[in-house]
DNA sequence: TGAAAGTATCAGCACATGCTGACATCAGTC
DNA sequence: GACTGATGTCAGCATGTGCTGATACTTTCA
């Protein structure tokens, strides 16, 4: 059985800065003022992003007094990747299977 | 060293009707009007969708006669699993490195 | 050769989504 | 308690992107 693609969570990591604020949090946790310094970005954009990355699970926060630092989820990601692993292989295996023409 | 994820993938399977083509061809080759049946979807706008796909290096067609059979290209799908992957487990190591509060 | 079917391309429209500035909120510091 | 800095929320605007109808191209078949 082939487990579906989350789409929800594909569509958080499709945006580019959305994708590189994930890359700059897998090297290390970051708390916002970090995140816009390395982006340039503006804070109200990278917060309206970091909203949208949370709701999907692919990252969570830690108050830190009055700033607030941004894990990466480790596991959110690798289920994905998991996902379309699993997807590349049922595509390997139907590679010939082909439909008739109408 | 981290390979970065390809952005352009990614986007190219953020869609939802795309995201539901590439589920269809990954368990059999179809042509257009085999997706149309399936989906519901204009023949316009999956051909749209196609096209994205198509230079996204997702899928590859095979023309037969009239028809275009189109099959999903597994290394694509597995490339980007395998980013996500290695993503997965630069965050992990990472979790605990914490850049100080500035 | 003409008709029919499958597919691709194009222009126009509509909606979604990202970006920004203004403002609100909260924690720490004086 | 007043001030400052970090962060989140909201409304408005602009750009992107998906959807559609019209149309062109190609192949097959009569």
């Amino acid at each position: 059985m082939l487990t579906s693609v989350d789409a929800d969570l594909i569509r958080a990591l499709a945006d580019p800065l959305r994708l590189r604020i994930v890359t700059l949090l897998a090297k290390e946790t970051l708390c916002t003022t970090h995140l816009v310094e390395e982006t340039g970005a503006k804070q109200t954009n990278l917060s309206n992003h970091l909203k949208v990355l949370r709701e999907a699970g692919v990252v969570e926060t830690e108050p830190c007094g009055r700033f607030t630092y941004y894990r990466l989820r480790p596991d959110a990601i690798a289920r994905l990747a998991g996902q379309l692993a699993e997807l590349a292989d049922s595509a390997r295996s139907a590679a010939d299977r082909k439909r008739t023409c109408p």
